[in-house]
DNA sequence: TTACTTAATCGTAATATTGCAATGTAACGA
DNA sequence: TCGTTACATTGCAATATTACGATTAAGTAA
């Protein structure tokens, strides 16, 4: 039905997903690289940066915008699209507490 | 057109957000953990556990067996699903030092 | 063999995602 | 005001994803 049960999940798992999400599709996990070296940006550089149509890129910036994962202050004409590092350490620890449940399991099969 | 342009992007970018994918579901997260959980696990567990259809499920596991992320032991008439620990290693060293940029860049903007 | 169990696969429906052209909007400069 | 620039939004087409019933395949047990 392409619509994810959440309601069979936990929250903690509905977030991991929604969280991954953001870096599911190379564009995005392009956008914020490239969000972190310049440190300041604005949509144009990155429709130069990255190659895909303005509209594309905005409607990737969105999203990125709703999960939090970056902010957008107006300057003048241009918009100066940023990373919220709060909320990226807040997703990168919900993260990292996934990806680290390895360390603690003994091996025991296969 | 729901295909991502890949050859926009280095084979970095396209690694991060292919593994993303794996969990980018609450379905997925759930198998995951609870693969890690039991560390010894045959499918017809996870269909009571996770509360999905068999074939939903069967589905979920065979992205990630083709990931690499799991692999599946035939014994009898069941499978045994573990996780394939060292594809699991290299996803997390690849996408934890996708989230570690941050801590190389001084806070220079909002 | 027949019946049963387990899980993969097929087929299909509903919804989501990706991408872009076209258009809208808001700020700026002349 | 008019034109330009910088993005956002809309509308649409193509493809992907999620979910499940039905079926199939392969083992086990009688």
């Amino acid at each position: 039905m392409g619509l994810a049960k959440t309601e069979l999940f936990t929250d903690a798992q509905n977030e991991i997903a929604f969280f991954a999400k953001a870096f599911a599709h190379p564009a995005r996990v392009a956008i914020l690289q490239h969000l972190f070296k310049i440190n300041t940006c604005v949509c144009g550089d990155l429709v130069n940066e990255i190659g895909l149509a303005q509209a594309t890129i905005s409607q990737h910036l969105r999203e990125l915008k709703q999960l939090g994962l970056i902010k957008g202050d107006v300057e003048g004409t241009s918009v100066c699209y940023c990373i919220n590092k709060s909320k990226w350490i807040e997703m990168k620890k919900l993260i990292a507490g996934f990806l680290d449940q390895d360390i603690s399991v003994p091996t025991n099969c296969c």
